[in-house]
DNA sequence: AGACTTTTAAATGTCAGACAAATAAATTCT
DNA sequence: AGAATTTATTTGTCTGACATTTAAAAGTCT
């Protein structure tokens, strides 16, 4: 592990990226203990607030851990899914709201990815996948539901569904993809009629997987999208003439 | 923006901490220049270095950036696609390795996933992405390619599949699974005969695309997809009893 | 001897103050 | 007016110190 002065980059960014390697690589592994502060300075040649802030960058990814006292250091994190989880969401998050995604966009992208879930979990969903849903929809029936909490409502019902795929890694994919529309589905005002189509397709699609119907999962996926792209469009027109 | 010097966590996380919610919720909008370290050092009655590692925490995701001189000073960062990309890919690879996924689990989501893809692909593909698929089923054919460099290929090839969806969302979802999965593709050997096996299904692909046949695609996807997870069981039951 | 308490050492967390380097604006000189 | 110089501001880095946490070692009492 090296780095060089005269780089433009600055030295924590250069040490990070140095150990960052290291632990991509496999050099360090897993619950590895990083060398102290103060012989990190040395080998590097720099100082220990520069050590440190190089040691920030990496916690800030997750990828050490730090424990105070005698036994103590920094310490190779074992990146668990929980951790990406909100990592993934919070970048995915700032990434539709900067770069002004258009909802449509995100829409196509967001059941694309969904529908890829919905053979797998026709297949595999248990029992209590199928109760998460149920509740969700029924949840979504009550009466005085503020916009937001029918949108939450509705994330936690296609997490289950997703969830229903039984794949770890497809669940932490789509993590990302389908809570941060959230902020984008919070814009829709749902009327009580567009609601109560929503919670139909819902239970339809509650339906399907009960029945294991890989096809009609799909299919009412796709009205789904369909008609929510279709509200958002509704939405936008009333925006522009009042 | 306040923060609690009794908490147990560190004042430099709680002011990242502090700091990233204002950016998540707009308070702070993108290329605002946040207020200079030892301003910011007064506001939060810390001093500059635990300012600065609070800082570089942000900047280790990507939310800021800092520049020096006179008008210098850390600003609200646009997040891009590009660098967004390289973040998940980082996670999503120490994700895969660390925790052990199955290459047949990993496999299964990939799959999944860019079938997502295969429909709007051959919607809109344009000629350019059908030019770079041909380019790397050339290179693939190629005699005294490694293995690593034909993984590689190999995820050039999928990459331009996804990218033709001419979803962006879409295809950064996409990019940490495809290229996450680079490591643990390259634990398998690719015999002659399989390469030619691939090699004929990605020209197949290829065709499909180009027949703008999403059917044909999906199909072929998932017959890969078998061959794929089929050539990694060969190699792990080789590895078992050799 | 064994269990409890105290001490000690090592590590991270935080602070203060200083200087270096970069950079743009203000000033001065031609 | 235009070019060169100075100046002020800001981040980057260093030094040295002290606080806090923690586990192990040492000591003490029963």
């Amino acid at each position: 592990m090296k780095i060089d002065p005269q780089k433009p980059a600055d030295l924590s960014a250069q040490i990070a990226q140095a150990i960052r390697d290291s632990i991509v690589s496999g050099a360090l592994i897993v619950d590895e203990r990083l060398p102290s502060e103060a012989e990190l300075a040395d080998q590097f040649q720099v100082s220990r607030p520069t050590v440190r802030e190089a040691l920030k960058r990496l916690a800030a990814q997750s990828l050490i851990r730090t424990q105070r006292g005698a036994t103590g250091g920094a310490f190779v994190n074992r990146l668990n899914f929980e951790e990406a989880y909100s990592q993934q969401i919070t970048t995915s998050t700032l990434l539709l709201s900067m770069n002004a995604v258009s909802f449509d966009t995100a829409c196509e992208a967001r059941y694309a990815l969904e529908r890829a879930c919905a053979a797998l979990s026709a297949e595999r969903r248990t029992a209590d996948h199928l109760a998460t849903m149920r509740a969700e929809i029924f949840r979504q029936a009550q009466p005085g539901l503020t916009d937001e909490a029918f949108c939450a409502s509705d994330v936690a019902f296609h997490r289950a569904l997703v969830d229903g795929a039984g794949n770890p890694v497809l669940s932490y994919q789509l993590a990302g993809a389908v809570e941060a529309m959230q902020p984008l589905m919070n814009m829709i005002t749902f009327t009580a009629r567009s609601r109560e189509a929503i919670i139909a397709l819902h239970t339809k699609i509650a339906d399907a997987l009960e029945a294991r119907d890989a096809g009609a999962v799909d299919t009412t996926l796709a009205v789904l999208e369909l008609y929510t792209r279709q509200l958002a469009m509704d939405v936008a027109e009333r925006r522009r003439k009042p």
